[in-house]
DNA sequence: GCCTATAATTATAATAGTTCTAAAACAGAA
DNA sequence: TTCTGTTTTAGAACTATTATAATTATAGGC
C-alpha cells in the first residue's frame, strides 16, 4: 500500500521503526518523513538538501546510511534512475512507474490503475516462464516509458 | 529482434553503421561486435577489459563514447543496473529481463516467451492509463525479479 | 534517573563510474 | 591526395557513493 502523503507523527514512526528492528533517531525520523512525504522519488542528495534547508544539520553520510537501513529493513525501496544516481521510494508495495522520456522523471501510476494491470497479467505465461527457466518470480517490475500528451498534474 | 550470438563481419557492420549514419571505425567495430556477441549485458568497463585483453589498444573513453553513439543511433540500449553502473544491450527490441536476486545478474527472457507475455498484456488497462494520465506509452519495460530454483544454464 | 553496551552519526578521505578537455589521428568526400 | 569535420586518446575533472575512525546517542538494565 502506498504511504505517500500520509501524515507521520513521531510516535507512529517510532513504533514503525520498532516493528522493523530499527533504532529510532532524530536523523532517521527526519529522513524517513522527508522521503515518505515526497510525491516523487528523490535522490539521496535531494533529500540531503531538503533536510539541510529545513533544519537539522544532518550529514550526507547519514542520509546514505539511513536510506540503506530503510531499504534493508523493508521500509523503502531503491530504484534505478535512468542516469547516474539512485532514487528512493517509501512505497514498498508492488507498483508501476512512469518514466517521462522528455524529462527523465519517474513517477507513480495511481495505485488502483497499477493494481488493475498487475492483476491482469497473463498468469499462465508467467508460470510458463518459471517452469521453462527454472526461475521463481517474486516480483514483476513494470515501467511505462513514454511521453505526456497533455500537461501532467505534477512532474518532477 | 535479438541480435545476440549472430556472427558479424566487417562488411555487415559497415553497412549497419552506414544505415544509422555512424562512421565506421576500427574501435566502433570492436565495441559493437564485443557487445553483440555477449549473452549477458556488460558494463562499459567489462567491455573495455574484454577488448584490452583481446587486442586493440582501445581506450576506456572510446568505449564510453562509442556506447553513447550506439545508443543515440538506436543500435544499442542502456540498461540500469541495480547497482552503480550502467549495462548495455545490443538487442534494441522490446524484451523482458530477469534479475536474479541471489547474484544481481541481469539476463534475457527468451524471445518467444517474452513476446508471448508482451502480447498478452491487458491492452484495455494500458489504454485506460494513457487516457487517465494523458500519457502516451511508447514502451512497457518489464523485469522479472526472483531467484533460480535450479541451476540456470548461463548466469553472469 | 543513571550507566553501560552497542549502534548511529559525522567529517573526511577514498573509491568507482562517468564525462570533459584539448591535442593528435583518422574517415570519407571531393 | 588533399581537406575538413569527426573520432580517438590520455589524463584530468567531476559526481555519486562507500569506507574510516573518532564522537555521540539510543535503549535497556539497574
Ligand atoms: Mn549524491
Ligand atoms: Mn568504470
Ligand atoms: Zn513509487
Ligand atoms: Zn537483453
Amino acid at each position: 500500500m502506498h504511504q505517500h502523503h500520509h501524515e507521520l507523527d513521531e510516535a507512529a514512526v517510532h513504533s514503525l521503526f520498532c516493528a522493523h528492528s530499527l533504532r529510532f533517531t532524530r536523523q532517521r525520523f527526519a529522513v524517513y518523513t522527508a522521503l515518505a512525504s515526497e510525491k516523487v522519488h528523490p535522490t539521496a542528495d535531494q533529500l540531503f538538501k531538503k533536510l539541510s534547508r529545513s533544519d537539522s544539520g544532518i550529514s550526507l553520510a547519514t542520509v546514505y546510511n539511513t536510506l540503506e537501513a530503510l531499504v534493508k529493513s523493508g521500509l523503502a525501496q531503491k530504484l534505478a534512475d535512468g542516469g547516474t544516481s539512485a532514487r528512493y521510494d517509501a512505497a514498498v508495495d508492488d507498483h508501476l512507474h512512469i518514466r517521462d522520456c522528455a524529462t527523465g522523471s519517474l513517477s507513480d501510476v495511481p495505485e488502483a490503475l497499477g493494481q488493475k494491470l498487475l492483476d491482469n497479467l497473463p498468469q499462465h505465461v508467467l508460470k510458463q516462464i518459471e517452469d521453462e527457466l527454472g526461475f521463481s518470480i517474486g516480483r514483476v517490475q513494470i515501467e511505462l516509458i513514454g511521453e505526456y500528451t497533455r500537461q501532467a498534474v505534477e512532474v518532477n
